[in-house]
DNA sequence: GTCAAGATTAGT
DNA sequence: CTAATCTTGACG
């Protein structure tokens, strides 16, 4: 076996093979701000049509339009009033499968990130996918962007990484398919998973 | 047009 | 446990 997996191809595979994988990635940010990074330690897998929880089990929508489309583009999506979340696309055209970022540990720009965040707690700063989007302020101009070119993209974990799973959080149908993943031990696992 | 629900978070 | 806050999508 010679050949390398590219990033493109690396996306195109099943949410719940590519979100396990994605734990140890970088995603960053460059905002004439200043750029702001962090170590994805937290993930969720959504089946697009076979997933009850999933945004594109009713088929496409306006909102959901990218979900549909190729993979390792963003799908990014406000919700509850006040959050964006953020998804790697996944799969084949058409499927709509996608992985949901819920959580990075912080690399670059921490205080660019803390000031966006109005807090001092740094294992708060990004331990939640609405959280995160708001330190690395990604939001509905960022939706649909592919995440092999600047200035938001995603970069390939250096070293492997020990993971666990569970049920996915704060959905109510399919609550039963294990298809969380997070970094074992890492203080910047989201709140309401970590126990709560 | 009307309405309920939501892949969340912070605060009591 | 609940308020905050508002977009989306289903219904008609």
């Amino acid at each position: 076996m010679t050949r390398t997996l590219t990033k493109q191809s690396f996306f195109a595979r099943p949410a719940t093979t590519v979100a396990p994988e994605l734990l140890g990635w970088t995603l960053v940010h460059d905002t004439p701000e200043g750029k702001t990074s962090g170590i994805i330690v937290e993930t969720e897998a959504y089946m697009g049509a076979d997933d009850a929880a999933s945004h594109a089990f009713r088929g496409p929508t306006p909102r959901t339009q990218v979900m549909f489309g190729p993979a390792g583009y963003a799908y990014i999506y406000f919700t509850y009033g006040m959050h964006y979340c953020i998804n790697v696309v996944t799969g084949k055209a058409g499927g709509a499968s996608a992985v949901l970022i819920r959580a990075l540990e912080p690399v670059e720009g921490i205080e660019l990130m803390h000031a966006r965040r109005g807090i001092e707690n740094l294992t708060q700063l990004t331990s939640g996918p609405g959280k995160l989007t708001q330190a690395l302020a990604l939001n509905k101009a960022q939706n649909g962007h592919d995440f092999l070119t600047p200035p938001l993209q995603l970069l390939p974990s250096t070293k492997p990484v020990k993971f666990e799973i569970s049920p996915r959080i704060g959905i109510r149908h399919a609550a039963d398919k294990p298809w969380r993943f997070y970094i074992k031990d890492s203080p910047y696992v989201s709140r309401r998973s970590a126990k709560n």
